[in-house]
RNA sequence: GGCGCAUUCGUCUAGUGGUCUAGGACACGUGCUUCUCAAGCACGUAACACGGGUUCGAUUCCCGUAUGCGCUACCA
């Protein structure tokens, strides 16, 4: 099934599928930038092609390295591999914009001198006035074309006379067909677009014409990106079309929205990967979950690992509305996969979401892990509900008290249990034969009012695990223990 | 304002011209289990934006309206 998919795509276009991420470094990752790359590596990996990661910083003055790493170090933490790349290399680098400049310089002179593109001289203030006039005649605001047709000698002059110039591409008026492969033919009127500025000077590229140049040079076949650049694409195909490149095929994800249907901002939630997982998601939750925003399998199946999105993936079930992003599901989706992991995979996911000191006993940690796992939704809450596994802090005496209880009877609850755990040794001090010793007792002095003063005696808390779990846990002399400290502060 | 895209339970979504009394998941509610919490199990509440067509029949096709979102930068 897969592999006859496969075979259709790679004879439609005869060339290897490759697709690309492509981000400017201008902030940390996006949830919406994981789920495009996500997309991006799926198909690439699904058709044998390849996947490509291109740093889109034209923009000097908003990029940063650091935004750079935090991409990359995201991409890894989600195992998305990239085949080439910044600092990894490939045949089509460099890969990041601002090392190529030398190639946009060319393309850029090509268009000059067929004439494809122009000098314009126009300032900001012409244009803003430009735009305000037409706006108010309720047409669309386009550049109105007053440097289009400038002499070669004035051009000349001008820049001689070192005028400030950008480049504007000329856009021809005709209809524009854009295939994507989620929304089918979406037509466009190049007329209404006008002659858009595709640089500030030679030396330096805008995003448009870059990202055309770059995918043409990049052999890239696949453009799979958010719905937001839908409108840029007329305009990337015309420089495409104008410079000779080859078609590529399309797709525009639908983005991913704040739970008032808003775009995605920090507003209501996180927005950056890294957020998330430094709030104790794991990485396999976040993938999983940000392939369900916009898409879904063809059964039922909701929890999918990589592995499992690689080979139900289809695009063409990709959905065409946004999808909010619902904390909760994200929280039930993590609280699962915790759930399903072995203690001792967990114990090193929580490396560094507990204090050091607890990693010191690692046979209680893990034990303590494998209690604790039911109950957390991310790995932050380790923290906080497993403290008592360590060390016992104080608590309420008030707290031992079941019901209606009195203090003494409590009291004389935890005695007898005391009595019948001393008689265990240390080695049999396991949860079947605890829960063995204590059920007849139980059934004597009640459930309740034998169990619930043991459990909060050993846990300190008002909710917690059962109390067999935790004494086998902690072992025999430090439950002794604290059920002697709970006995002494019912006194 | 212009252009573009979208619209199934609160949310993520399945689905199709008659099988829809519209399916699943999260959340929520009730019950079971139970020393508490969590998990689990059972049951339940809840949706085809609206108006016109086309058709024997429309949630599904077409057109409008509304609403939302995106683009409309010498950002990407």
């Amino acid at each position: 099934m897969i592999e006859s998919h496969k075979k259709t795509v790679q004879q439609a276009h005869n060339k290897p599928v490759r697709t690309r991420f492509a981000p400017s470094p201008t902030g940390p990752m996006h949830l919406g930038g994981a789920r495009t790359a996500l997309f991006n590596w799926l198909f690439a990996r699904q058709h044998n092609g390849k996947f490509i990661l291109r740093i889109e910083d034209t923009d000097i003055e908003r990029s940063k390295p650091e935004y750079e790493r935090d991409i990359i170090e995201g991409l890894k933490w989600l195992n998305f591999d990239f085949d080439e790349g910044p600092d990894k290399g490939g045949e089509f680098g460099p890969y990041r914009q601002s090392e190529r400049l030398d190639i946009y310089e060319t393309y850029l002179k090509k268009l000059l001198d067929e004439n494809k593109a122009y000098y314009c001289f126009c300032t900001k203030e012409e244009l803003e006035g430009d735009r305000q006039a037409m706006m108010s005649q309720g047409l669309a605001p386009k550049y109105g074309g007053r440097c289009r047709n400038l002499s070669k000698d004035e051009i000349e002059k001008r820049l001689n006379e070192g005028k400030n110039a950008v480049i504007r591409f000329k856009i021809l008026e005709h209809e524009i067909e854009v295939h994507d492969l989620i929304r089918g033919k979406i037509k466009f009127d190049a007329g209404l677009i006008g002659d858009i500025i595709i640089a500030k000077n030679i030396k330096s590229p805008l995003f448009n014409f870059a990202g055309a140049v770059d995918d043409y040079e990049m052999k890239i076949t696949h453009v799979i990106r958010g719905e937001d650049h839908l409108s840029n694409t007329p305009k990337q195909i015309l420089i495409g079309q104008a410079l000779g490149f080859e078609e590529i095929k399309y797709a525009h994800l639908p983005l991913i929205l704040a739970p008032d249907r808003s775009k995605l901002s920090k507003r209501y939630l996180d927005t950056s990967l890294n957020d998330y997982r430094c709030k104790g998601y794991l990485s396999q939750t976040m993938v999983n979950f940000i392939a369900l925003l916009g898409w879904h399998p063809k059964d039922e199946k909701e929890i999918l690992s990589l592995e499992e999105l690689l080979q139900e993936f289809e695009i063409k079930r990709v959905q065409k509305a946004g999808a909010v992003f619902n904390i909760e599901k994200l929280d039930w989706l993590n609280a699962s996969y915790i759930r399903g992991m072995e203690a001792v995979d967990l114990v090193k996911e929580l490396e560094n979401f507990i204090p050091d000191e607890w990693h010191k006993n690692k046979k209680l940690l893990i034990k303590a892990v494998a209690i604790e796992k039911e109950r957390m939704k991310k790995l932050t809450d380790f923290k906080e509900g497993a403290d008592f596994f360590f060390e016992l802090s104080d608590y309420e005496p008030k707290l031992l008290i079941w019901k209606d209880m009195t203090p003494s009877a409590v009291t004389d609850n935890l005695r007898l249990v005391m009595i019948e755990l001393e008689k265990i040794p240390e080695i049999d001090f396991n949860r079947e034969n605890l829960e063995a010793a204590l059920m007849f007792l139980a059934e004597a002095v009640g459930k309740g009012e034998l169990f619930w003063p043991l459990r909060v005696g050993v846990s300190g808390k008002q909710f917690s695990p059962p109390p067999f779990e935790i004494m086998e846990a902690i072992g025999k002399e430090e439950t002794l223990k604290r059920i002697d400290r709970a006995i002494k502060n019912l006194s």
